[in-house]
DNA sequence: ATGCCGCATGACAGCGTTGTCATCGCGTGA
DNA sequence: TCACGCGATGACAACGCTGTCATGCGGCAT
């Protein structure tokens, strides 16, 4: 090593300068980092990392589409809480599909990542045992782990459903549409049980011929939404089952006036611009979801033995007009 | 290696099969990648790396906040990308402050990323040669290479500047404030200068005394906005300089009505919600950006020759009625 | 004054993989 | 049939760093 020659050391030495180890006496190790700045010296770490017996010095985060700020403050949460270890976060997209998941997952697992988080878009999750046998912790988030023993944080969804039909239903509306996302998503089904469980108590009846799914972008839930208000029977409220299905419904709204007044609508997930557009939301954190599950994996990669935990986060209803419109008079 | 005393070939054999190497029988190969699966092997990427003299399979990408939309947008551009190369993306978050951004840069560096792509808060770039110099490609985005040579992707917000006011003075607007970012950012100084060559040519004079700076998130806009709206000689018309900056003047306005009609806005940068909020912009393509730069990163890998070079992407005004409003009859 | 202890330092091996080069065997053309 | 060539395979070193262990030195207690 060219630094542990100008600075007149060993390179064991050199490196227990650059490495802050004990035992190196304060002004050999300065003259170590001096002649290392002179040099521009950078450690090489796939070496340091081979030398030490570690793989990787990041952990994995693999969503659906960065692009929606749901995970983009998911991961920068978790990118938040790694790196107060010093570790750095990588990202990979699946878009929503398996296989694509499938294959960026292994690729980390190639990578050898030290952790990895995932929003997975797969309903069976077993095949991330594989990652787990080699010690490399799993998180689920958004979506609870399948099939698998693994840690998971997901929101209260049941309660969020139950909260913004309660909500709907308390307002005087009796028929409220829901505009889920992909059915197979957990998220979707705890929703609208969330959901199922408001309605049925207040002894609605029929109340799933308004029940629509695919809104898994904006212009699906406006589809969604229009159809259901071009139908014989539109309902008089909204309850939208995520961020974009909210900016869906909310964009066909301000297209058309209805006879007797806007639809009321709720949204699941807090979405920048919900204020300005006075959308009432069930919010949820995903900046804090981030981090939670960030903690998780580095507390397992601490100690494997760890019981498997499922954090569930609160949601909140925040009002802001939208969810407020009562029905029109009939 | 197990696997190769598992499938009875030499280490270099078992190696030219995982690594899809040529000069081996399909035979052999199948017969080492079937061993490799029955283990569970996974290539341990530092020793990897190591052997091959090369450092990291990873692009960096420094932004100030990946919750804002803008750069998640341009991570997903990125990542996407450079996914075709088979690299990944590690993101960091200098969150606008340029000591946290040299630490990150400097950390990034230390573990050896193939390149960096950044949207930098600094004034002055020069610290970044030292990364050059090291064969480690750095291209500037979203604001251009400063006292450095290096390649850079820009929008054209000067050009972007201008059309927002002259499309604003067409609309019959005298009185147009500026809500802008930062005052040391290059594109609020560029933004800002374009607007200045329209507001010049329109002979308006005394301007700059609606114009605000340090805008960089909602509620800083938002107080900005209600300074000029609350004062002597409020203006008609809002430029606001980011996406942040637009939201915070349309919460302002949603909550007051204002006497003679609501005053007209134009952002910089569209955003999710202002198809629905109904917001005239210049709108631009940060996903774009990431990909051109992505692009340029890998080319300059390539062939470490190539000229620099600074990529600017158009911006395009997309009238949505916010814009379009008119100024108050005197 | 002597011996012991602990800290600073250095020599050396080894981390898991791939590049280099040598070897082997088989097929081809004369 | 023999020489030649080329593809398949293997032995071995090297990548740059850190862990282990050995060594040397000075201070402290007796």
């Amino acid at each position: 090593m060219q630094v542990a020659q100008l600075a007149g050391v060993s390179l064991k030495t050199a490196s227990r300068a650059l490495g802050g180890e004990p035992h190196i006496r304060p002004a050999t190790r300065d003259q170590v980092l001096a002649a290392a700045r002179e040099l521009g010296y950078r450690r090489n770490t796939a070496a340091s990392l081979l030398a030490r017996g570690h793989h990787s010095d990041s952990f994995g985060l693999i969503t659906g589409d960065l692009t929606n700020p749901f995970y983009s403050a998911l991961a920068q949460g978790l990118e938040d809480e790694i790196r107060t270890e010093g570790l750095h976060l990588t990202v990979a997209n699946s878009r929503e599909s398996p296989e694509l998941e499938r294959s960026v997952a292994q690729s980390l697992a190639d990578w050898q990542t030290k952790a990895v988080v995932v929003a997975s878009a797969m309903p069976d999750h077993s095949s991330y045992a594989a990652l787990q046998e080699h010690g490399i912790p799993v998180v689920f988030v958004d979506r609870a782990a399948q099939q698998i023993e693994a840690d998971s944080v997901v929101f209260d969804n049941a309660g969020g459903g139950e909260t913004a039909a309660r909500h709907l239903l308390a307002g005087g509306h009796r028929r409220i549409a829901f505009i889920g996302d992909y059915t197979w998503l957990p998220t979707y089904q705890e929703r609208l049980a969330g959901m199922a469980g408001a309605m049925d108590a207040a002894g609605i009846e029929g109340w799933r011929r308004w029940v629509r799914a695919g809104a898994h972008d904006v212009p699906s839930a406006r589809a969604a939404t229009a159809e259901l208000l071009d139908g014989d029977d539109p309902p008089t409220a909204f309850f939208a089952g995520n961020n974009r299905a909210a900016l869906g419904v909310i964009e066909e709204l301000v297209g058309r006036s209805v006879d007797g007044g806007a639809p009321a609508v709720v949204g699941f997930d807090d979405f920048e611009g919900a204020r300005a557009l006075g959308v009432t939301v069930i919010a949820n954190d995903p900046q804090e979801m981030g981090r939670r599950a960030g903690r998780l994996a580095l507390d397992r990669l601490a100690d494997r033995d760890l019981p498997v935990q499922t954090v569930t986060l609160p949601t909140t209803l925040v009002t802001r007009g939208s969810g407020e419109r009562p029905p029109p008079r009939d």
